[in-house]
DNA sequence: CGATGTGTTGAGCAAAATCAATGGGTGTGG
DNA sequence: CCACACCCATTGATTTTGCTCAACACATCG
């Protein structure tokens, strides 16, 4: 049940047996969520650090008028929330996209298990500056694309970073998000995605099945947006 | 010398005198670099971990087709690459933009320190941490903000972090940044940044001084912002 | 004193936002 | 099983923000 957890910290970090071991025995509570529930709030002071298991969360910054920006998309392996290990208070929410299965661990046995075993100390870093990385790299593409290899160039990686971890996608991923999420994720407003989704469908890299948008053509997409997937360090071992 | 650098790292994190003792007593090698010389390259393997002692520095990424984006400043005392103690490749570049004076760690003495003190180990992932959080906010920045309000936030951020290490900044803090570093910093073209400087200007938030321009009033800037420093962590201890 | 890099200004243009209306699924409750 | 409500997607018309292009000014430095 950890696996897709062990797994995702498995690519960027080598990690013995007995450190998975230790890792999959931590104590832990299951807990369902459904879509814009939240995970977490800004300015909360965390005491659990959640793992997805499964669905989709992210994370997000309001601005004082109302607007708001997606910062961060978490796929179903990724911790949530290592850095309430080290910082007081959450600069941002957290929150569910789709419904999510999460495992909650309490923080002071992942305390605990970060002072006795380096690899895993390790690992826990690995991730946040991988995470880190992804946000440059956002930065780059909200700041310095257009609307069509921005939303391209996220596809690019979400494509990349499912089939990192998750098993049995042989088949084109679906996009779960709305237009609107979208929008939120790249700057962009929603009427505004709706037409750049029509071009990449136009294009081939993208097809429909009703209501629902799924990637055609990966290679389409990469060419568009430019994708080089360095800035994911997933080579293992970082 | 190091002075700066602990002070630094002390505005998050608490040091007692036996690390900060430990800390400044690092072998290193000092370097002054001019404006635009590198620090380091995307696709570089770091072996040295530069502490930025005077100065102002910069990391950029690339697009394609030349495009850049500029995806954080560090100001004196800040760490440069505490990243490669844990990441094989730099997945973006480091460039001086005054010019700087640089403590040059070796990463293994640097890597002992932190296995040996978990205070010290602490410190150096809060310090990860708080550039992270500032990334986010430059997401949201550069996403959901006009070039005003952009602007504005970025020299808010910019002064607040000035006058939390270096000494002596009772008077207008002066804009080091070429108009068109600004423009790279926050998604915009320099002409653009020429007509909004002036906007402010006008406003009263900067002042000129020939060519030079000062943060004349601070308040008006938050005001314009919706400036908040939560995102900073800077309350010692995280 | 000329070269260069940076700042300034104007005119026109393009990308994306805004406003507004419509349509289509889905799910719920009568 | 149908009707309604709601959310989301879609489309068109119009406006706005910021970009592009181009010329020029000014300061600094060799």
């Amino acid at each position: 049940m950890f696996d897709i957890f062990l797994r995702k910290l498995r690519s960027h970090s080598m990690l013995t047996t007995e450190d998975q071991r230790l890792l999959a025995s931590l104590p832990h509570q299951m807990r369902r969520l459904s879509p814009n529930d939240y995970i977490l709030r800004e300015g909360d002071q965390a005491t659990q650090c959640p793992i997805l298991l499964s669905g989709i969360a992210f994370r997000q910054k309001h601005v004082a008028d109302g607007g708001r920006q997606i910062v961060s998309v978490k796929l179903p392996g990724d911790p949530l929330d290592f850095q309430s290990l080290y910082l007081a208070t959450a600069d941002h929410s957290l929150q569910a996209l789709t419904a999510v299965d999460l495992a909650v661990l309490p923080l002071a046995a992942l305390e605990q298990l970060v002072a006795a075993r380096s690899n895993i100390a390790r690992s826990v870093l690995v991730d946040i500056l991988v995470e880190a990385s992804i946000g440059r790299e956002w930065q780059l593409n909200i700041g310095r694309r257009n609307a069509l290899e921005r939303l391209a160039h996220f596809l690019c990686e979400f494509d990349y970073r499912m089939r990192l971890t998750v098993r049995g996608l042989d088949e084109a991923i679906e996009i779960p998000m709305t237009q609107e999420q979208l929008a939120d994720l790249l700057g962009l407003t929603p009427v505004h995605i709706n037409r750049t989704v029509k071009t990449l469908v136009e294009r081939g890299a993208l097809s429909r099945h009703g209501r629902r948008v799924r990637i055609a053509d990966i290679a389409c997409l990469h060419r568009i947006a430019g994708f080089s997937p360095r800035y994911l360090h997933s080579g293992a071992g970082g």
